[in-house]
DNA sequence: ATTATTATTACGTTTAACGTTATATCATAT
DNA sequence: ATATGATATAACGTTAAACGTAATAATAAT
């Protein structure tokens, strides 16, 4: 299992864990805070599916739950893979909308 | 088929829009210029299944060939949306990197 | 009490991604 | 000429994440 590689399907994992870069939370905040950040809506089989594989790949882990709600935050290396990840994103961004600028 | 949505899987195609924002180009350019852009090595079943997915949702559409490469363009279609995502991924990138930096 | 919201789990289906192989053309070196 | 490598696309079969929905259960609000 390859730390370097979100796996095939990279969108919904990145935005768990740009949300998680804002302090641990659980799922269903996790949900909201996408919803208003960036349009997209992670329905539930999406969610949950994908923070069972990040905690696998050890991106993510579990903190202890008083309630029912489970929190979940960034581990070190999670964070460092998110970090390299937005930086060439950003990049990638800021590169297509000059080039769309230009036209 | 809603033209305001990538599909399930947006990655591959982002991407080649992205590359098209550049100027029309054939699929084996794009490979290439996406590999040195981001590190991403898109395999010929991803990229050329892309492609017909891309034309069939009139995002970007082929161009004459002279020899065996087809090159595509962006359509008018695929430029408006390309700009829209974009710009909700440069916002989240950048968000989601101050984020990491405020820890 | 009843309804709506919050929160997660479970499960079946779809399909894009992936990997590989095949095919064909062009460039170049031998 | 011809063998080699790079270029370029097409054609598959397989895998697994995404998707959608339903079920479940606990709060919160009316």
């Amino acid at each position: 299992m390859d730390p370097l590689n979100f796996g095939r399907y990279s969108d919904p994992a990145m935005l768990i864990l740009g949300s998680l870069a804002g302090g641990a939370k659980h799922g269903y905040a996790m949900m909201q805070e996408i919803k208003a950040m960036t349009g997209v809506h992670l329905g539930a089989g999406t969610l949950y599916g994908a923070l069972v594989r990040l905690q696998n790949s050890q991106l993510i882990e579990p903190l202890p739950s008083t309630d029912r709600r489970q929190p979940y935050q960034l581990t070190a290396q999670g964070a460092r893979l998110l970090r390299e990840q937005l930086i060439i994103l950003h990049n990638f961004a800021e590169v297509s909308l000059k080039r769309l600028a230009a036209e």
